[in-house]
DNA sequence: CTTAATTTGTAACCCATGTTACAACCGGCG
DNA sequence: CGCCGGTTGTAACATGGGTTACAAATTAAG
């Protein structure tokens, strides 16, 4: 468990033997969640940092007509609501699913309070920790809000295929996955691959994209 | 100036003769904007924290074709950029534009970095503001994604009549103006209004809105 | 009071995306 | 091998919202 804790980017820099000080017997729980239980609800309030342990959760925002978009995926070692713990309304904005199963690490408010009191380190890790959200959010409203479902997927390509240092990329989610991230309907989706596809910006088989037009693409992500 | 500043939330508390010791002479600089100038632009990076002592400013998101989002006003005396300071990559996500004639107090990340550790006060309310700030920007996202031009007024109107406490209201901003904080276009805001009032759910005399039906607003804003 | 500038109301038209539906395909399992 | 559930490709159609344009109303300025 510290090892996880350790690799965590609020405990950059510590060692064990202080992580193992800063949470001792009773100061914090751990649940265990199957692949597909709701760990947190969207609009309650949230009094606990959560610490993945073991396995994924995605944060969801779903309106009321049940239109769903995936905001982030978080997998062990990181945490959840690390921004909200502190807010005046402190109800979660996203509900967390677990993707699989997963094992959960619960830290109440006035605990992690006390460790940021305690550790210097902690809190500068804190601070940069949730900047870095603000940031992720505020990027997050400029891909939901602005972009065309091309550029949005233009965006997408250009980063995967940057991570991999190839211009071919190999999908790992689905249609509907992707759709969900984009907050598009699928059929949506798959329709503006093919105009990608047709436009020559791309080439398609299945999961397997290449990237024919990487300047273009650029322009389109702008 | 001081007494603008305790009235900043990240001073709330202090007593005047306290802030005066955290920013002594040389610490900070002010500058002055004019009504229309620009005060920081979208992609910068972002060093200083920002406090308004006079005015107010607006911050803005521009996307590559023009179109513009107002994500937020902020008067004197609220702070600007709290949030972004201490990310890694400290880029601001909106530029930042006067409303009016504005005076500003810029502080040095390094320089508001020692008040928080000089300060227990400042730093407890720099973690309530910043994650406020998180709570904000998922709403925005929530705000912007999800709803309909139809439910976002439904959402708005309803908060001005809570706010007055009463069914009538009385707009302060012209059409352009909720437009834009809506992110939609103008003309399509005001065949919006007018179906709303063919609906029966208002009715509109120029800038003077009457709700009429309160429980369809609801439903409708969710 | 007159004129110019801004704001509002509206209409016609276009385009991007959503919705629904269904066939083709693929991968795993009995 | 043949069936089945999930995924993908695609088409027809509906709709919300953007764009452009312009006239009427209102406000600000001289």
């Amino acid at each position: 468990m510290f090892e996880t804790i350790i690799r965590n980017p609020l405990f950059r820099g510590l060692q064990i033997e202080e992580t193992e000080e800063l949470f001792a017997k009773g100061l914090y729980q751990i649940k265990k969640f199957k692949a597909k239980d709701i760990v947190a609800m969207q609009g309650e309030p949230c009094n606990h940092l959560m610490i993945m342990l073991e396995g994924t959760v995605q944060g969801q925002m779903v309106d009321s007509s049940g239109r769903l978009i995936v905001i982030e995926e978080i997998p062990a070692p990181f945490a959840i609501a690390t921004a909200f713990i502190f807010a005046e309304k402190n109800e979660l904005p996203v509900s967390v699913v677990a993707l699989r199963d997963c094992e959960i690490l619960f830290v109440r408010r006035e605990v992690f309070t006390d460790m940021l009191q305690k550790n210097k380190t902690v809190l500068l890790n804190y601070l940069t920790v949730i900047s870095n959200r603000s940031k992720f959010l505020s990027d997050k409203i400029h891909f939901l809000t602005f972009r065309t479902i091309k550029s949005k997927i233009a965006d997408f390509l250009l980063k995967r295929s940057k991570q991999s240092g190839s211009q071919t990329i190999i999908l790992e989610e689905t249609q509907q996955e992707l759709a969900d991230i984009f907050g598009v309907a699928r059929p949506s989706l798959a329709r503006t691959f093919k105009e990608m596809e047709d436009e020559g910006l791309i080439a398609i088989e299945r999961k397997k994209m290449t990237l024919l037009d990487v300047d273009r693409l650029k322009k389109l992500a702008m």
